[in-house]
DNA sequence: AAGCGCACGTAGCAATCGCTACATATGGGA
DNA sequence: TCCCATATGTAGCGATTGCTACGTGCGCTT
């Protein structure tokens, strides 16, 4: 009964998650205005009325979705034991990484990484933001006694991101070949 | 005086390089019938006669761009002495890979991974025609008496991918810092 | 000479793009 | 009560999108 459904205005705050869910479902370079306004429930008059301008709404979001994958690993940091060796460690995160669920998530990262290299406004920043929370998170899991935990964590990282790019292409064997030739997978 | 500049019909041999050389240059993402035909010097109506369809366009230029990147690593083949340590080939790859004449290729190459990643047509087999070429470019570099040459090549594949990657984002220096840790780099 | 098909130009179509002009309902402060 | 800022709907603008209809010159065959 209680028509709830109608009183709120809608602000940037409110926004900005919808218009998340859509980017993550189709994507950041298919997202024109009327689409991304229906996936939120408005209209485009409403999302230029808030951002002001799509460059900015863009900007905007991909911020927002920095922020969400910081808490999201912060999310992870609390429930999780930290790995013996690092070798658990690469095995655990590529576990994650190639959970259908992140799927949506991984095709936005590539569309955020093809954005920085080219420069478009915003894209840069954010792919920064996540890669720094990632690396501390990385340092964070190295395991205990770890002799550089620093380097070690920056390695791994590179490690992993050449793995799920090579996975991205469909050479996601080439690169389980490689970790084990370079000692970074138990067989 | 000779007219010479009129005679020839174009084919899709004669417009690919160029439309190639206009993707390069502005990437794929933005590549429109209009301004790609005119940076080929036609127009739309004749892209359309002869690939039939700017996706069929787009399918049939990723698969030239892969046979022009694999002739580039042939002939890179040709006039270069092997390196005599996997450190020395990192090294070497990432010098050519940083140099300010393969940006444009760089770019290009993350908007086809993220075109990878999410299955658009053509793009997956490019970028896995590529990332073979480079895999056996990569076997044939390894240092002379190397004890694992195929396992060797996918993971330096893996760590120069992921290096690569981090550079494009704005991390080149923790990469760096990570192949340092991980022995990959001559101190 | 008569036709015929390839290679192109010119014009335009419906759809979509980002964005704006204009009207209006609403609700709180004076 | 008056007033005015906020939040929204409705229409539409000019530009651009991929693509098509229609004509036409030119070379080749018959």
């Amino acid at each position: 009964m209680s028509p709830r459904s109608k009183k709120p205005p809608m602000s940037k705050d409110s926004l900005l998650p919808l218009l998340m869910a859509h980017v993550l479902a189709h994507g950041l370079g298919q997202a024109s205005l009327r689409p991304l306004a229906k996936g939120a429930g408005t209209s485009d008059r409403m999302l230029i009325y808030h951002f002001g301008t799509k460059e900015q709404l863009v900007v905007d979001l991909l911020s927002h979705i920095a922020q969400v994958y910081a808490a999201m690993l912060e999310g992870v940091i609390a429930g999780q034991d930290r790995p013996t060796t690092r070798e658990a460690l690469v095995e655990r995160i590529l576990a994650q990484n190639g959970d259908p669920a992140m799927q949506p998530f991984m095709h936005l990262w590539w569309e955020i990484v093809a954005g920085s290299a080219r420069g478009l406004p915003g894209f840069r920043e954010a792919a920064r933001a996540m890669v720094d929370e990632l690396v501390v998170w990385l340092e964070g899991q190295m395991p205990a006694g770890d002799p550089d935990p620093a380097g070690g964590a920056r390695y791994l990282l590179t490690v992993i991101e050449g793995t799920m790019m090579l996975a991205a292409v469909g050479h996601g064997d080439a690169a389980r070949e490689g970790l084990l030739a370079g000692g970074l997978l138990p067989s």
